[in-house]
DNA sequence: AATGAATGAGCTTTCATTCAT
DNA sequence: CATGAATGAAAGCTCATTCAT
């Protein structure tokens, strides 16, 4: 682990607005968007409400920050396993120990991103999120239809429901992960796969 | 059942205040709780926002009784498999496509249950969402390690992460299904078991 | 004059609505808009600063009706005159008059007008106030024009600079006029129409 | 004159100070002293809100400084003018020739004193606006008075309302007064006058 | 001289709730 | 049962001002 001074957050902003944002997320994350006010955020800070809009022009434009940067980093991550153009298993595989990363560097960004994004799809302003949900169905249907072309996937599933089972089975990791615990991404990882691919039943 | 001219909600309280509680709970589940007004809810069920008060005591108290109705009747059925000591892998199937039928029934409430229940937990109030995830966890995790025991389900899986693979997989549904769809909930819920037990890859 | 529970404001408009925009215009006049709180005015009516809410969207639509209110009076009263198509003398004459008898029945009014109105012109939502500034230009531009042409104004003036001078001069006097004061509005026309026709000094 | 870099303003302290004045003139002209934020003027200037506070002890005192200069200078012309002991039609156009003078000089200064007059004369700092209105009244009133008195002036006229209306008609000017525009002080003064003295109509 | 960061008071606005009618 | 009007607390935000560097 490289030398560094922060000990509460997973951002990587540089600087107080970095510490701030990050302030800001794992509140926004432990009572919701809606539901946290600019006070608390500044009370965990240690400085007061108004203080805070030196830094940042509103609670909403925390928010946003807060998502785009981490959809940002989890899009390079995603396009980099997407660009090497591997088996559908082993994208599949790929994508899903990608997000475990993504999860247990942004936690808190995810978690709110699970909360509000469906929500906050619709502003004009977090529309990127709607682009994101498109391209995100995009790589993992895509990744699932491959597979069950080739024989690698059953074709006996409806693949949209996969989809959907997948997806959600890892994001919603987020809700309990703790980064530090006893299981590294990449463990958790491996044993969702194996639940998803082969299933928790014994084979008979 | 009764004779009803409801057509648009899961509720099933009689008269004024079941319609209302229905109408709430649509706007609960889509805006989520703290982001509801309560001039939103009376908007959508067509009266002014002091006239909520006539029949109900506070917001809380509308998204109390919601809650709580849904679990009485979860465990209504969840106790009635539990009660059928059936073997593990039917007990699983059966609490999950019970769990997808209440889905279809209260799917609004799943959805605030969903999204609430961690900060709700921790007030007095809402004691039983705590109390009821734990008998959650006990109803689903001993099925898990009763069949694990007996060489019903994959011994070599950490079964706190089978838990909450199978918990969270059932259970997102309730933020996309619309009931009335394509799919009936046991045919959801025939889909999910193949998945959950089986893995969607291919048997070599 | 009427039956009328009102002593205190020059609006019209009926209701508890129109009693406090009197009130509010009345604020607004004294101390300018923006150095006006929404507490002030609560304070003026008779309750709580947010219960203006309940009637008004905003500080700024507060103001908003005021003016327009007021303009909409103005303009019926104007295009009356206007379209009696009268001689130069007696068009200026009677504009002239009908400004007054504006000014008491609406010297708020005026008088938020005179303060805020060439910065608020810019502003989509007060775009009224500029075209009312066109339409004010060309009538009494061209009563002059028209009075220069046909030899009943002098044509040694710069008419342009003469147009200043009487509209300034006439609503200038809402900042200091007090209804129910000394003079009547006709009065005060008709010595305001004396100096500006005939000036202050003697024949010769 | 002395030496000076300045091109944009009509204040004439010299230094950081003085421009910095002139910026905040401009502004508070432009907007209003209320509505003018520090955070403006300091952009105008090109610095930092704090930095102001280097200069000036707080907003308010940049607002004395321009107003008390600006009175200090129109009271230097006006004094010289009544020593001269002119009769009272020479010495109304002395008075109106050296306002558009001032208007000239102080354009911003001069738009704010009419703004913000009124409410500041009853702060203790700004007495001095109160006393400047007195001997400003003292001065026109005495001069029509005299005039009325020696057959210079009509007699017929109420002579508050024509003092009244002097003073607007000669003030009002600096709300849309451009320096450097197409009329010279001195020649606005004469057209003014010309209307002030004689009437805009012609003479039968 | 000027900056970056913060303070603290006060602002406009929102909202759950109350209550006479 | 419902309305119209209000309350009062708290929210997000603004802004003049301060101060260590």
């Amino acid at each position: 682990m490289p030398i560094s001074k922060k000990t509460t957050t997973d951002k990587q902003a540089p600087g107080r607005r970095g510490e701030l944002l990050a302030t800001a997320a794992e509140v926004f994350a432990a009572q919701g968007y809606t539901a946290t006010t600019v006070r608390r955020i500044a009370d965990a800070a240690g400085l007061l409400a108004g203080s805070l809009y030196y830094h940042f022009d509103s609670k909403e434009s925390m928010l946003d920050e807060i998502l785009s940067t981490f959809l940002d980093e989890l899009w390079a991550g995603y396009d980099a396993v997407l660009a090497a153009r591997l088996g559908p298993r082993e994208t599949l595989e790929a994508l899903v120990t990608e997000s475990f990363r993504e999860i247990d560097r942004h936690r808190a960004a995810v978690a709110i991103y699970q909360r509000e994004a469906k929500d906050l799809a619709g502003r004009p302003r977090f529309g990127y999120l709607a682009e994101s949900q498109r391209k995100f169905e995009r790589a993992w249907l895509g990744t699932l239809e491959r597979g069950v072309a080739d024989g690698t996937f059953r074709a006996d599933l409806d693949v949209r429901l996969a989809y959907r089972f997948v997806r959600d089975t890892v994001w919603v990791a987020a809700s309990w992960y703790r980064p530090g615990g006893a299981h590294s991404p990449e463990e958790i990882a491996r044993q969702y796969l194996s639940m998803v691919l082969d299933g928790i039943a014994v084979r008979t």
